[in-house]
DNA sequence: GCGGCTTCTGGAAACCTTTCCAATTTAATC
DNA sequence: GATTAAATTGGAAAGGTTTCCAGAAGCCGC
């Protein structure tokens, strides 16, 4: 009976469970049970077994737990672009708070694309995930509620609701801060008010655009339906439609931007045109960036705290792991007032 | 003999190979060779696998892959702080390059911290990774280089350099960049001009610290070193010693901010101090954030790409996880004079 | 028609754990 | 001190794949 392996020491690899069982002279479950907190083990066993894996340096290899225990204290997160700060933040504090919790993230972008977002699902459920924090493209993808159900995993929705999935969200009251955004910029007299934003594929726009319509309605002016333009939420579409809507016989005289994509895109379009955004036009801005507030110019924001997102996504996740049941929970979005609010109305 | 296990319609799970090999009437090891692509297998079963795949809906676990193979197929990617836009762009253009190459990336912030940043290796290691990504905190952090040759997988460091490490680095010219933005801001007439950056215990540090120095040398004009604060990267850093270094009695004329968390902070101190930055000072930023160039304040900075570092290196870890070997990449920094540069000389 | 090759396939070990079950030891009770 | 229950331990299966090895089948030329 000759050993089938030499020590760990002599074939220069990192120890494995059985070396340390037979180090410690005692069964590999043993060892297991010490090191997974197995309440009943004797404390001669937790010594022994302590001392023998602290020499030999072991570290339990997490690949073979994942396959055995079947979970992978692993997490998927997908949005559009992980480069938007707007997602960076929430993505920071995701990570900070799964990380307190044992869990590491896969971070994935869908390039604001719905197949590279199904893809991306599909790897994630292969990877066995064991829970998903996503900003999706579109609600209504085609194969998409399946493919998540599919994922038998806790989902955690962010400004998404995709009816008959029983997963989280986190939805942010996007109504609430663009109808008082565009209720300041009608008393202000402002009346033809471009909206510029994503698609009404996914709930956060179809809510801001109640919230435009119904100021309209309130303050009984026409709604403007020629300036309001809905498709992506990146950069390129602010731009383009930013440009056509200035370029109009009868252009607008504050615009409300949809987000920072859209409000990239927009500010690169006046600076070709050569409007000054506050000072020639009204403006306001949905979401804030980096430095928004010390830049000095005074821009108007619809705001919503992407820490606070961030935060609750991950504890929101985190108890679906526990075993509770998926839960809704509401973001408040503040108009913020400031000077670009009253631009061109001089 | 009956079946261990009923079929997998019955027992309603994924079906797994076995389930594969028992409907196309073949062995595991030929489902294997057929997924895998391996040369050697017959056209005849070929088809009869992928169809019995196909119909069973057949998808490869990859923690079972992982385990077996010894690849993981997983990147690990540690920077400071996801939310900061700069490291966002990178993410998000390694991300891109990784996923077209099959592979994943586990994003780990270190929160600027050692230890954090110890730990999130260590779980790295234990992960098996593939290969890691990494921004340090700190290159003479205790144990590092240990640490993270334990990894047994290649490593790129961005902005640093580790030495007697096996590692691939891109770095970028900070000396050029910092050396012609000093150099401008003599030139128009600063003498005193402060520079507050994170610290010397990372490569980028030293070497702007190098192009301050020479710029003032090559000037014949005396260092400031009571100008010069070297601390974090953080905006709280930034902010405290702004604020300090404003409130001196012989205060600067200009400041150069070393990233930007660092020109966070700062923004933030002269607002309270009631300073216009380009205006009643001179500014140089270090690094653009998103909508520098059109936010119309004409600052300044010492640009570098964030999308051609996050490409790069995600190529250079492709390349060496093909088995070539480790190499490092220079990045060109650029001084981008604008009108900020002379404020405060009026 | 047969040796010698190549091509293809099946069986089983291996990767490293966790977890179930049975067996053993220890403690507790009368 | 015997009996029963509880605490602790060991052994082995299981998780799902890849890969090695050996054997089978097909092909070639002579």
């Amino acid at each position: 009976m000759t050993p089938k392996k030499e020590t760990p020491s002599a074939r220069q690899q990192p120890a494995n469970i059985h070396d340390v069982a037979a180090r410690a002279g005692v069964a590999i479950s043993s060892i297991s049970r010490v090191l997974s907190g197995h309440p009943d083990v004797s404390d001669r066993m937790r010594a022994k077994v302590e001392a023998a894996a602290a020499e030999l340096g072991y570290e339990p290899d997490f690949t073979a737990q994942s396959l055995r225990s079947g979970a992978t204290k692993t997490i998927g997160f997908i949005v559009r672009d992980i480069s938007n700060p707007f997602f960076g933040v929430i993505a920071q504090k995701c990570e900070q708070e799964l990380r307190k919790a044992g869990y590491s993230m896969l971070v994935m972008n869908s390039d604001g694309d719905t197949e590279t977002e199904a893809a991306n699902i599909k790897l994630l459920r292969r990877r066995k995930v064991d829970g998903l924090i996503a900003s999706l493209v579109a609600e209504d993808a085609p194969k998409l509620k399946a493919s998540l159900s599919e994922l038998k995993a806790p989902v955690v929705l962010i400004d998404r609701e995709v009816k008959g999935l029983n997963a989280s969200a986190i939805i942010g009251n996007h109504h609430q801060g663009v109808h008082d955004a565009v209720a300041d910029l009608l008393r202000l007299g402002h009346k033809r008010i471009a909206f510029v934003s994503g698609s009404t594929r996914v709930f956060i726009t179809r809510d801001r655009l109640q919230g435009f319509e119904d100021a309209f309605n309130e303050a009984g002016v026409q709604i403007p339906a020629d300036l309001i333009s809905l498709g992506t939420f990146d950069a390129e579409f602010g731009e383009t439609e930013t440009l056509r809507l200035f370029n109009l016989k009868n252009p607008p005289t504050a615009m409300l931007a949809g987000g920072i994509g859209t409000t990239s895109g927009a500010m690169r379009a006046w600076q070709k045109l050569g409007i000054k955004p506050g000072i020639d036009i009204g403006f306001v801005a949905i979401d804030e960036w980096p430095l928004f507030d010390v830049f000095g110019q005074q821009f108007s924001s619809v705001y919503r705290d992407p820490a606070e997102i961030g935060r609750s996504s991950a504890e929101i996740l985190l108890q679906s792991l526990k075993g509770e049941k998926p839960q809704n929970v509401s973001v408040e979005t503040t108009y913020m007032p400031r000077e670009s609010s009253a631009g061109g109305l001089a």
